[in-house]
DNA sequence: GCAAAAGTGTTAGCGTTACACCCATGA
DNA sequence: TCATGGGTGTAACGCTAACACTTTTGC
Protein backbone atom coordinates (compact mmCIF):
# COMPACT_ATOMS: atom_id res chain seq x y z
CA UNK A 1 0.00 0.00 0.00
CA UNK A 2 1.37 3.50 -0.46
CA UNK A 3 2.26 5.72 2.27
CA UNK A 4 -1.08 8.23 1.46
CA UNK A 5 -4.02 7.04 3.31
CA UNK A 6 -6.41 5.30 0.78
CA UNK A 7 -10.33 5.81 0.44
CA UNK A 8 -11.95 2.44 1.41
CA UNK A 9 -15.21 1.21 0.29
CA UNK A 10 -18.40 -1.32 1.05
CA UNK A 11 -18.11 -3.83 -1.67
CA UNK A 12 -21.55 -5.61 -2.77
CA UNK A 13 -22.32 -8.77 -5.21
CA UNK A 14 -25.80 -8.53 -6.71
CA UNK A 15 -26.21 -12.06 -8.40
CA UNK A 16 -28.51 -12.16 -11.56
CA UNK A 17 -30.15 -15.71 -11.57
CA UNK A 18 -31.42 -17.36 -14.61
CA UNK A 19 -34.38 -19.70 -14.61
CA UNK A 20 -36.17 -21.30 -17.54
CA UNK A 21 -39.38 -22.18 -17.35
CA UNK A 22 -40.98 -24.44 -20.64
CA UNK A 23 -40.13 -21.24 -23.16
CA UNK A 24 -39.65 -18.04 -20.75
CA UNK A 25 -36.45 -17.33 -19.70
CA UNK A 26 -36.55 -15.63 -15.86
CA UNK A 27 -34.81 -14.04 -13.16
CA UNK A 28 -35.06 -13.78 -9.40
CA UNK A 29 -35.88 -10.89 -7.96
CA UNK A 30 -36.54 -9.85 -4.03
CA UNK A 31 -37.87 -6.94 -2.19
CA UNK A 32 -35.44 -5.41 -0.57
CA UNK A 33 -35.14 -5.19 2.99
CA UNK A 34 -33.82 -2.14 4.20
CA UNK A 35 -33.37 1.65 3.62
CA UNK A 36 -33.37 3.09 0.86
CA UNK A 37 -35.70 1.99 -1.31
CA UNK A 38 -36.89 -0.71 1.15
CA UNK A 39 -39.88 -3.05 -0.35
CA UNK A 40 -38.86 -2.17 -4.31
CA UNK A 41 -37.34 -5.16 -6.27
CA UNK A 42 -34.32 -5.92 -6.45
CA UNK A 43 -31.44 -8.61 -7.78
CA UNK A 44 -30.07 -10.27 -4.58
CA UNK A 45 -27.37 -9.51 -3.18
CA UNK A 46 -24.90 -9.36 -0.16
CA UNK A 47 -21.43 -7.36 1.11
CA UNK A 48 -18.07 -8.48 0.64
CA UNK A 49 -16.76 -10.03 4.22
CA UNK A 50 -13.45 -9.60 5.98
CA UNK A 51 -11.47 -12.55 4.86
CA UNK A 52 -13.74 -13.71 1.84
CA UNK A 53 -13.18 -13.60 -1.57
CA UNK A 54 -15.78 -12.09 -3.89
CA UNK A 55 -16.48 -15.42 -5.63
CA UNK A 56 -16.86 -16.40 -2.51
CA UNK A 57 -19.37 -13.64 -1.32
CA UNK A 58 -21.11 -14.79 -4.61
CA UNK A 59 -21.63 -18.13 -3.10
CA UNK A 60 -22.79 -17.00 0.16
CA UNK A 61 -25.62 -14.84 -1.36
CA UNK A 62 -26.73 -17.47 -4.00
CA UNK A 63 -26.71 -20.05 -0.64
CA UNK A 64 -28.31 -17.97 1.01
CA UNK A 65 -31.48 -17.27 -1.62
CA UNK A 66 -31.98 -20.77 -3.28
CA UNK A 67 -30.04 -22.92 -0.75
CA UNK A 68 -27.36 -24.55 -4.05
CA UNK A 69 -24.32 -25.18 -3.33
CA UNK A 70 -22.10 -25.40 -5.81
CA UNK A 71 -23.16 -23.52 -8.59
CA UNK A 72 -21.29 -22.10 -11.44
CA UNK A 73 -21.25 -18.31 -10.89
CA UNK A 74 -19.80 -16.28 -14.02
CA UNK A 75 -18.23 -12.27 -12.82
CA UNK A 76 -21.16 -9.81 -15.40
CA UNK A 77 -19.18 -6.69 -14.52
CA UNK A 78 -18.65 -4.13 -11.60
CA UNK A 79 -20.42 -1.39 -10.88
CA UNK A 80 -19.29 1.85 -9.48
CA UNK A 81 -20.55 5.35 -10.10
CA UNK A 82 -20.48 7.13 -7.35
CA UNK A 83 -24.31 7.86 -7.19
CA UNK A 84 -25.58 4.30 -8.17
CA UNK A 85 -26.65 4.05 -4.18
CA UNK A 86 -27.85 7.10 -2.59
CA UNK A 87 -27.77 5.75 0.47
CA UNK A 88 -23.66 5.49 0.36
CA UNK A 89 -21.04 4.56 -1.63
CA UNK A 90 -21.03 1.16 -2.91
CA UNK A 91 -19.26 0.12 -5.54
CA UNK A 92 -20.77 -3.40 -6.68
CA UNK A 93 -19.78 -6.74 -8.76
CA UNK A 94 -22.57 -8.58 -10.77
CA UNK A 95 -22.26 -12.12 -11.12
CA UNK A 96 -25.10 -14.44 -12.91
CA UNK A 97 -25.99 -18.08 -12.47
CA UNK A 98 -27.90 -19.97 -14.06
CA UNK A 99 -30.45 -22.99 -11.86
CA UNK A 100 -32.42 -25.23 -12.40
CA UNK A 101 -35.67 -24.94 -11.02
CA UNK A 102 -37.06 -27.55 -8.12
CA UNK A 103 -38.97 -27.48 -5.26
CA UNK A 104 -36.09 -27.58 -3.21
CA UNK A 105 -35.71 -23.93 -3.03
CA UNK A 106 -38.86 -23.07 -3.42
CA UNK A 107 -39.57 -22.11 0.61
CA UNK A 108 -36.44 -20.98 0.62
CA UNK A 109 -37.56 -18.12 -2.14
CA UNK A 110 -40.42 -17.09 -0.65
CA UNK A 111 -39.32 -16.67 2.49
CA UNK A 112 -37.33 -14.07 0.99
CA UNK A 113 -40.29 -12.72 -0.58
CA UNK A 114 -38.79 -13.46 -4.31
CA UNK A 115 -40.32 -14.05 -7.42
CA UNK A 116 -39.14 -15.14 -10.59
CA UNK A 117 -39.87 -12.06 -13.53
CA UNK A 118 -39.41 -12.75 -17.58
CA UNK A 119 -36.23 -10.78 -18.33
CA UNK A 120 -38.59 -8.88 -21.06
CA UNK A 121 -41.09 -8.06 -18.06
CA UNK A 122 -38.97 -6.57 -15.99
CA UNK A 123 -40.78 -4.58 -13.07
CA UNK A 124 -39.02 -1.28 -11.94
CA UNK A 125 -35.61 -2.11 -10.21
CA UNK A 126 -33.99 -0.10 -7.48
CA UNK A 127 -30.77 1.19 -8.66
CA UNK A 128 -29.45 0.37 -11.96
CA UNK A 129 -30.13 -3.28 -11.35
CA UNK A 130 -31.94 -3.26 -14.67
CA UNK A 131 -28.32 -2.69 -16.24
CA UNK A 132 -27.11 -5.34 -14.58
CA UNK A 133 -29.85 -7.38 -15.20
CA UNK A 134 -29.28 -6.39 -19.17
CA UNK A 135 -25.70 -6.71 -19.40
CA UNK A 136 -26.38 -10.18 -18.16
CA UNK A 137 -28.38 -11.08 -20.24
CA UNK A 138 -26.11 -9.72 -23.13
CA UNK A 139 -23.23 -11.82 -21.93
CA UNK A 140 -25.15 -14.99 -21.64
CA UNK A 141 -26.56 -14.39 -25.21
CA UNK A 142 -22.63 -14.03 -26.10
CA UNK A 143 -21.66 -16.89 -24.70
CA UNK A 144 -24.43 -19.20 -25.95
CA UNK A 145 -23.34 -18.22 -29.57
CA UNK A 146 -19.84 -19.26 -28.47
CA UNK A 147 -19.81 -22.40 -26.30
CA UNK A 148 -22.67 -24.79 -25.15
CA UNK A 149 -24.64 -23.78 -22.89
CA UNK A 150 -27.70 -24.19 -20.91
CA UNK A 151 -27.48 -27.99 -19.12
CA UNK A 152 -27.27 -25.61 -15.66
CA UNK A 153 -30.56 -24.18 -16.97
CA UNK A 154 -32.38 -27.09 -18.20
CA UNK A 155 -33.30 -30.29 -16.73
CA UNK A 156 -31.39 -33.40 -16.63
CA UNK A 157 -33.19 -34.89 -19.58
CA UNK A 158 -35.47 -32.45 -22.16
CA UNK A 159 -36.77 -32.60 -25.60
CA UNK A 160 -35.45 -31.16 -28.69
CA UNK A 161 -38.21 -28.52 -29.10
CA UNK A 162 -37.28 -27.63 -25.40
CA UNK A 163 -33.96 -27.10 -26.07
CA UNK A 164 -34.87 -25.00 -28.89
CA UNK A 165 -37.23 -22.67 -26.95
CA UNK A 166 -34.39 -22.26 -24.95
CA UNK A 167 -32.86 -20.72 -27.66
CA UNK A 168 -35.89 -18.77 -28.93
CA UNK A 169 -36.23 -17.56 -25.17
CA UNK A 170 -33.06 -16.14 -25.06
CA UNK A 171 -32.16 -14.76 -28.36
CA UNK A 172 -35.73 -13.39 -28.46
CA UNK A 173 -36.23 -14.85 -32.34
CA UNK A 174 -38.25 -18.08 -33.97
CA UNK A 175 -35.53 -20.90 -34.69
CA UNK A 176 -36.45 -23.39 -37.46
CA UNK A 177 -36.85 -26.26 -35.90
CA UNK A 178 -35.47 -28.74 -38.78
CA UNK A 179 -32.15 -26.59 -39.46
CA UNK A 180 -31.91 -26.29 -35.18
CA UNK A 181 -31.95 -29.82 -34.87
CA UNK A 182 -28.90 -30.26 -37.57
CA UNK A 183 -26.92 -27.64 -36.31
CA UNK A 184 -26.81 -28.71 -32.64
CA UNK A 185 -26.41 -32.62 -33.15
CA UNK A 186 -23.99 -31.28 -35.30
CA UNK A 187 -21.72 -29.99 -32.86
CA UNK A 188 -22.14 -33.90 -30.83
CA UNK A 189 -22.93 -31.95 -27.21
CA UNK A 190 -26.22 -34.15 -27.69
CA UNK A 191 -27.09 -37.72 -26.55
CA UNK A 192 -30.28 -39.18 -27.17
CA UNK A 193 -31.86 -41.27 -24.95
CA UNK A 194 -33.91 -43.67 -25.30
CA UNK A 195 -37.26 -42.37 -23.68
CA UNK A 196 -39.80 -40.41 -24.85
CA UNK A 197 -41.96 -37.45 -24.33
CA UNK A 198 -45.61 -38.40 -24.94
CA UNK A 199 -47.11 -35.09 -23.26
CA UNK A 200 -46.92 -32.77 -26.48
CA UNK A 201 -47.65 -35.46 -29.11
CA UNK A 202 -49.07 -38.65 -30.31
CA UNK A 203 -45.29 -39.67 -31.35
CA UNK A 204 -43.38 -38.47 -28.87
CA UNK A 205 -40.55 -36.85 -29.00
CA UNK A 206 -36.51 -37.99 -27.93
CA UNK A 207 -35.34 -37.14 -24.82
CA UNK A 208 -31.90 -35.59 -24.96
CA UNK A 209 -28.99 -35.35 -22.40
CA UNK A 210 -25.78 -33.27 -22.83
CA UNK A 211 -23.05 -35.42 -23.05
CA UNK A 212 -20.26 -34.98 -20.77
CA UNK A 213 -16.91 -34.86 -22.16
CA UNK A 214 -18.00 -33.36 -25.51
CA UNK A 215 -20.05 -30.57 -23.51
CA UNK A 216 -16.61 -29.40 -21.99
CA UNK A 217 -14.95 -29.78 -25.10
CA UNK A 218 -17.01 -29.52 -28.51
CA UNK A 219 -15.66 -30.38 -31.98
CA UNK A 220 -17.35 -27.93 -33.76
CA UNK A 221 -19.46 -25.10 -32.23
CA UNK A 222 -20.74 -22.75 -33.98
CA UNK A 223 -24.59 -21.51 -33.78
CA UNK A 224 -25.54 -18.63 -36.26
CA UNK A 225 -29.09 -18.13 -35.58
CA UNK A 226 -30.49 -16.16 -37.99
CA UNK A 227 -34.16 -15.40 -37.52
CA UNK A 228 -36.40 -17.25 -39.69
CA UNK A 229 -39.48 -15.10 -38.98
CA UNK A 230 -41.35 -12.55 -36.77
CA UNK B 1 -27.15 0.06 3.80
CA UNK B 2 -28.04 -2.64 6.77
CA UNK B 3 -28.18 -2.21 10.63
CA UNK B 4 -25.19 -4.54 11.26
CA UNK B 5 -21.87 -2.84 10.33
CA UNK B 6 -20.36 -3.64 6.78
CA UNK B 7 -16.50 -4.14 5.78
CA UNK B 8 -15.01 -1.74 3.46
CA UNK B 9 -11.98 -2.35 1.09
CA UNK B 10 -9.41 0.03 -1.02
CA UNK B 11 -10.51 -0.25 -4.39
CA UNK B 12 -7.88 -0.01 -6.94
CA UNK B 13 -8.02 0.26 -10.88
CA UNK B 14 -5.16 -1.53 -12.89
CA UNK B 15 -4.96 -0.64 -16.41
CA UNK B 16 -3.76 -2.68 -19.38
CA UNK B 17 -2.89 -0.13 -22.09
CA UNK B 18 -2.48 -1.78 -25.51
CA UNK B 19 -0.08 -0.47 -28.14
CA UNK B 20 0.49 -1.73 -31.28
CA UNK B 21 4.16 -1.26 -33.20
CA UNK B 22 4.08 -2.36 -36.71
CA UNK B 23 3.83 -5.46 -36.36
CA UNK B 24 3.40 -6.52 -32.36
CA UNK B 25 0.93 -5.87 -29.96
CA UNK B 26 2.47 -4.60 -26.81
CA UNK B 27 1.20 -3.24 -23.19
CA UNK B 28 2.96 -0.77 -21.21
CA UNK B 29 4.35 -2.29 -17.94
CA UNK B 30 5.65 0.28 -14.90
CA UNK B 31 7.80 -0.65 -11.98
CA UNK B 32 6.05 -1.01 -9.00
CA UNK B 33 6.57 2.48 -6.53
CA UNK B 34 6.09 0.81 -3.12
CA UNK B 35 5.41 -2.07 -1.12
CA UNK B 36 5.04 -5.60 -1.13
CA UNK B 37 6.46 -6.05 -4.52
CA UNK B 38 8.23 -2.61 -4.77
CA UNK B 39 10.49 -2.76 -8.36
CA UNK B 40 8.69 -5.52 -9.74
CA UNK B 41 6.86 -5.12 -13.09
CA UNK B 42 3.42 -4.35 -12.91
CA UNK B 43 0.37 -2.69 -14.65
CA UNK B 44 -0.26 1.07 -13.87
CA UNK B 45 -2.78 1.05 -11.23
CA UNK B 46 -4.71 3.56 -9.02
CA UNK B 47 -7.09 3.71 -5.88
CA UNK B 48 -10.73 4.83 -5.93
CA UNK B 49 -11.17 8.08 -4.16
CA UNK B 50 -13.88 9.10 -2.35
CA UNK B 51 -16.48 10.77 -4.81
CA UNK B 52 -14.64 9.86 -7.97
CA UNK B 53 -16.29 6.62 -9.88
CA UNK B 54 -14.03 4.03 -10.96
CA UNK B 55 -13.97 4.52 -14.86
CA UNK B 56 -12.77 8.36 -13.51
CA UNK B 57 -10.22 6.20 -11.67
CA UNK B 58 -9.33 4.30 -14.61
CA UNK B 59 -9.47 7.77 -16.55
CA UNK B 60 -6.89 9.69 -13.71
CA UNK B 61 -4.73 6.39 -14.08
CA UNK B 62 -4.33 6.81 -18.02
CA UNK B 63 -3.71 10.25 -17.58
CA UNK B 64 -0.87 10.14 -15.00
CA UNK B 65 1.09 7.85 -16.83
CA UNK B 66 0.54 8.86 -20.56
CA UNK B 67 -1.05 12.48 -20.03
CA UNK B 68 -3.62 11.52 -22.43
CA UNK B 69 -7.37 12.06 -21.92
CA UNK B 70 -10.50 11.14 -23.25
CA UNK B 71 -9.16 7.61 -23.92
CA UNK B 72 -12.02 5.54 -24.25
CA UNK B 73 -11.76 2.64 -21.41
CA UNK B 74 -13.15 -0.52 -21.40
CA UNK B 75 -14.04 -2.74 -18.13
CA UNK B 76 -12.37 -6.11 -18.36
CA UNK B 77 -13.29 -7.85 -14.91
CA UNK B 78 -12.82 -7.39 -10.92
CA UNK B 79 -10.11 -9.61 -9.35
CA UNK B 80 -11.42 -9.88 -5.58
CA UNK B 81 -9.46 -12.97 -4.47
CA UNK B 82 -8.22 -12.46 -0.61
CA UNK B 83 -4.72 -13.45 -0.91
CA UNK B 84 -4.13 -11.61 -4.14
CA UNK B 85 -2.66 -9.01 -2.93
CA UNK B 86 -0.27 -9.84 0.01
CA UNK B 87 0.23 -6.70 1.39
CA UNK B 88 -3.42 -5.72 2.35
CA UNK B 89 -7.08 -7.28 1.44
CA UNK B 90 -7.43 -4.85 -2.17
CA UNK B 91 -10.00 -5.59 -4.84
CA UNK B 92 -8.72 -4.43 -8.06
CA UNK B 93 -11.20 -3.41 -11.13
CA UNK B 94 -9.40 -3.39 -14.50
CA UNK B 95 -9.61 -1.48 -17.71
CA UNK B 96 -8.02 -2.05 -20.72
CA UNK B 97 -7.40 1.46 -23.22
CA UNK B 98 -5.99 1.25 -26.59
CA UNK B 99 -3.68 4.00 -27.23
CA UNK B 100 -1.53 5.82 -30.40
CA UNK B 101 2.08 5.97 -29.52
CA UNK B 102 3.71 9.11 -29.93
CA UNK B 103 6.18 11.18 -29.29
CA UNK B 104 4.38 13.42 -26.73
CA UNK B 105 3.88 11.06 -23.80
CA UNK B 106 7.01 9.11 -24.03
CA UNK B 107 8.87 11.71 -21.50
CA UNK B 108 5.55 10.56 -19.19
CA UNK B 109 5.88 6.99 -19.76
CA UNK B 110 9.96 7.31 -18.88
CA UNK B 111 9.18 9.68 -15.87
CA UNK B 112 7.08 6.22 -14.81
CA UNK B 113 10.12 3.95 -16.00
CA UNK B 114 7.43 2.71 -17.74
CA UNK B 115 8.25 0.45 -20.93
CA UNK B 116 6.37 -1.91 -23.56
CA UNK B 117 6.34 -4.90 -23.78
CA UNK B 118 5.04 -7.62 -26.15
CA UNK B 119 1.95 -10.14 -24.77
CA UNK B 120 3.47 -13.10 -25.97
CA UNK B 121 6.78 -11.95 -24.09
CA UNK B 122 5.68 -10.80 -21.11
CA UNK B 123 8.46 -10.29 -17.81
CA UNK B 124 7.33 -12.08 -14.09
CA UNK B 125 4.92 -9.61 -13.16
CA UNK B 126 3.44 -8.81 -9.71
CA UNK B 127 0.45 -10.55 -7.83
CA UNK B 128 -2.25 -11.91 -10.72
CA UNK B 129 -1.38 -8.93 -13.09
CA UNK B 130 -0.70 -11.87 -15.64
CA UNK B 131 -4.05 -12.90 -15.64
CA UNK B 132 -5.37 -9.39 -15.97
CA UNK B 133 -3.31 -8.94 -18.97
CA UNK B 134 -4.59 -12.64 -19.83
CA UNK B 135 -8.27 -11.36 -19.32
CA UNK B 136 -7.92 -8.17 -21.63
CA UNK B 137 -6.39 -9.81 -24.28
CA UNK B 138 -9.01 -12.77 -24.27
CA UNK B 139 -11.65 -9.54 -23.93
CA UNK B 140 -10.01 -7.63 -27.38
CA UNK B 141 -10.05 -10.55 -29.37
CA UNK B 142 -13.89 -11.66 -28.61
CA UNK B 143 -14.40 -7.54 -29.69
CA UNK B 144 -12.08 -7.91 -32.48
CA UNK B 145 -14.46 -10.75 -33.80
CA UNK B 146 -17.67 -8.80 -33.20
CA UNK B 147 -17.23 -5.26 -34.03
CA UNK B 148 -14.72 -2.80 -36.04
CA UNK B 149 -11.72 -2.76 -34.11
CA UNK B 150 -8.02 -0.74 -34.29
CA UNK B 151 -9.18 2.66 -34.59
CA UNK B 152 -7.63 2.94 -31.22
CA UNK B 153 -4.39 1.01 -32.22
CA UNK B 154 -3.44 2.46 -35.37
CA UNK B 155 -2.71 5.51 -36.74
CA UNK B 156 -4.62 7.85 -38.40
CA UNK B 157 -3.90 6.56 -41.70
CA UNK B 158 -2.76 2.84 -42.66
CA UNK B 159 -2.16 0.31 -45.44
CA UNK B 160 -3.68 -2.83 -45.68
CA UNK B 161 -0.95 -4.53 -45.09
CA UNK B 162 -0.47 -2.84 -41.62
CA UNK B 163 -4.34 -3.24 -40.29
CA UNK B 164 -3.94 -7.32 -41.16
CA UNK B 165 -0.13 -6.88 -39.38
CA UNK B 166 -2.07 -5.97 -36.39
CA UNK B 167 -5.04 -8.98 -37.27
CA UNK B 168 -2.64 -10.90 -37.01
CA UNK B 169 -0.42 -10.18 -33.94
CA UNK B 170 -3.44 -10.10 -32.03
CA UNK B 171 -4.32 -13.67 -32.76
CA UNK B 172 -0.74 -15.19 -33.64
CA UNK B 173 -1.88 -16.36 -36.85
CA UNK B 174 -1.18 -15.64 -40.65
CA UNK B 175 -3.64 -14.55 -42.27
CA UNK B 176 -3.96 -14.88 -46.61
CA UNK B 177 -4.02 -11.05 -47.69
CA UNK B 178 -6.04 -11.26 -50.45
CA UNK B 179 -8.65 -12.40 -48.50
CA UNK B 180 -7.70 -10.50 -45.50
CA UNK B 181 -8.63 -7.30 -48.10
CA UNK B 182 -11.52 -8.42 -49.30
CA UNK B 183 -13.57 -9.39 -46.02
CA UNK B 184 -12.01 -6.24 -44.29
CA UNK B 185 -13.23 -4.16 -47.44
CA UNK B 186 -17.23 -5.75 -47.24
CA UNK B 187 -17.50 -4.01 -44.35
CA UNK B 188 -17.14 -0.74 -45.56
CA UNK B 189 -15.09 0.58 -42.69
CA UNK B 190 -12.51 1.47 -44.49
CA UNK B 191 -11.66 4.89 -46.71
CA UNK B 192 -9.06 4.72 -49.14
CA UNK B 193 -7.73 8.08 -49.29
CA UNK B 194 -5.18 9.06 -52.60
CA UNK B 195 -2.28 8.82 -50.93
CA UNK B 196 0.09 5.95 -51.14
CA UNK B 197 3.09 4.62 -49.06
CA UNK B 198 6.06 3.83 -51.00
CA UNK B 199 8.29 2.53 -48.29
CA UNK B 200 8.05 -1.04 -48.46
CA UNK B 201 7.21 -1.20 -52.45
CA UNK B 202 8.22 -0.14 -55.72
CA UNK B 203 4.48 0.37 -56.63
CA UNK B 204 3.50 1.92 -53.38
CA UNK B 205 0.00 0.73 -51.18
CA UNK B 206 -2.56 3.11 -50.51
CA UNK B 207 -3.13 4.60 -47.42
CA UNK B 208 -6.66 3.66 -45.39
CA UNK B 209 -8.66 5.42 -42.50
CA UNK B 210 -11.56 4.38 -41.09
CA UNK B 211 -14.92 5.75 -41.97
CA UNK B 212 -16.13 7.52 -38.96
CA UNK B 213 -20.23 6.83 -39.48
CA UNK B 214 -19.80 3.11 -41.17
CA UNK B 215 -17.22 2.06 -38.09
CA UNK B 216 -19.55 2.91 -35.30
CA UNK B 217 -22.22 1.20 -37.38
CA UNK B 218 -21.03 -1.12 -40.04
CA UNK B 219 -23.48 -3.11 -42.22
CA UNK B 220 -21.81 -6.36 -41.96
CA UNK B 221 -19.28 -7.46 -40.05
CA UNK B 222 -18.75 -11.34 -39.13
CA UNK B 223 -15.09 -11.59 -39.43
CA UNK B 224 -14.19 -14.76 -39.10
CA UNK B 225 -10.31 -15.66 -39.11
CA UNK B 226 -9.08 -19.16 -39.72
CA UNK B 227 -5.61 -19.28 -40.12
CA UNK B 228 -4.43 -20.05 -43.50
CA UNK B 229 -0.58 -21.34 -42.36
CA UNK B 230 1.43 -22.12 -39.79
C1' DG C 1 -58.34 -42.07 -41.39
C1' DC C 2 -56.92 -37.81 -39.48
C1' DA C 3 -54.52 -34.48 -36.92
C1' DA C 4 -50.40 -32.98 -34.91
C1' DA C 5 -45.95 -32.90 -33.67
C1' DA C 6 -41.40 -35.31 -34.59
C1' DG C 7 -38.11 -35.92 -37.60
C1' DT C 8 -35.75 -36.39 -42.59
C1' DG C 9 -34.41 -34.83 -47.14
C1' DT C 10 -33.43 -31.61 -50.78
C1' DT C 11 -32.04 -27.62 -53.22
C1' DA C 12 -30.49 -23.10 -54.43
C1' DG C 13 -27.45 -19.82 -53.17
C1' DC C 14 -24.08 -17.52 -50.55
C1' DG C 15 -19.59 -17.00 -48.42
C1' DT C 16 -15.21 -18.78 -47.86
C1' DT C 17 -10.55 -20.68 -48.83
C1' DA C 18 -6.86 -21.35 -51.60
C1' DC C 19 -4.25 -19.92 -55.02
C1' DA C 20 -3.22 -18.26 -59.74
C1' DC C 21 -2.33 -14.22 -61.86
C1' DC C 22 -1.84 -9.24 -63.18
C1' DC C 23 -0.03 -4.41 -61.87
C1' DA C 24 3.10 -0.66 -60.97
C1' DT C 25 7.50 0.98 -60.46
C1' DG C 26 12.37 1.90 -58.64
C1' DA C 27 16.60 0.19 -59.23
C1' DT D 1 13.88 -5.99 -67.35
C1' DC D 2 13.31 -7.85 -63.22
C1' DA D 3 12.24 -8.25 -58.46
C1' DT D 4 8.85 -7.00 -55.12
C1' DG D 5 4.98 -6.22 -52.74
C1' DG D 6 0.15 -4.45 -54.08
C1' DG D 7 -3.93 -5.80 -55.77
C1' DT D 8 -7.60 -8.67 -58.69
C1' DG D 9 -9.89 -12.84 -60.25
C1' DT D 10 -11.84 -17.34 -59.77
C1' DA D 11 -12.99 -22.19 -59.05
C1' DA D 12 -14.19 -25.62 -55.68
C1' DC D 13 -16.31 -26.42 -51.68
C1' DG D 14 -18.95 -26.23 -47.42
C1' DC D 15 -22.56 -24.44 -45.01
C1' DT D 16 -26.98 -22.41 -44.50
C1' DA D 17 -31.97 -21.13 -44.98
C1' DA D 18 -36.06 -22.46 -46.62
C1' DC D 19 -39.35 -25.59 -47.06
C1' DA D 20 -41.35 -29.92 -48.87
C1' DC D 21 -41.92 -34.23 -47.27
C1' DT D 22 -42.28 -38.65 -44.31
C1' DT D 23 -43.13 -40.91 -39.81
C1' DT D 24 -45.58 -42.13 -35.75
C1' DT D 25 -49.53 -42.83 -33.03
C1' DG D 26 -53.71 -41.59 -30.07
C1' DC D 27 -58.10 -40.60 -30.99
Amino acid sequence: MPTYPVAQFPVAVDCVIFGFFGTELKVLLVQRRFEPGQGTWSLMGGFVNDGEGVEATAGRVLRELTGLEDVALDQVRTFGAVERDPGARVISIVYSAFIKVDANHVARTEHHRAVWSRVDELPALIFDHDAMIASALERLREIALSRPTGRELLPARFTMRELQSFYEALFSMRLDASNFRKKILATGILQQLPEKDRSASRRGAHYYAFDKAQYRNPKKFNLSFYLTKE
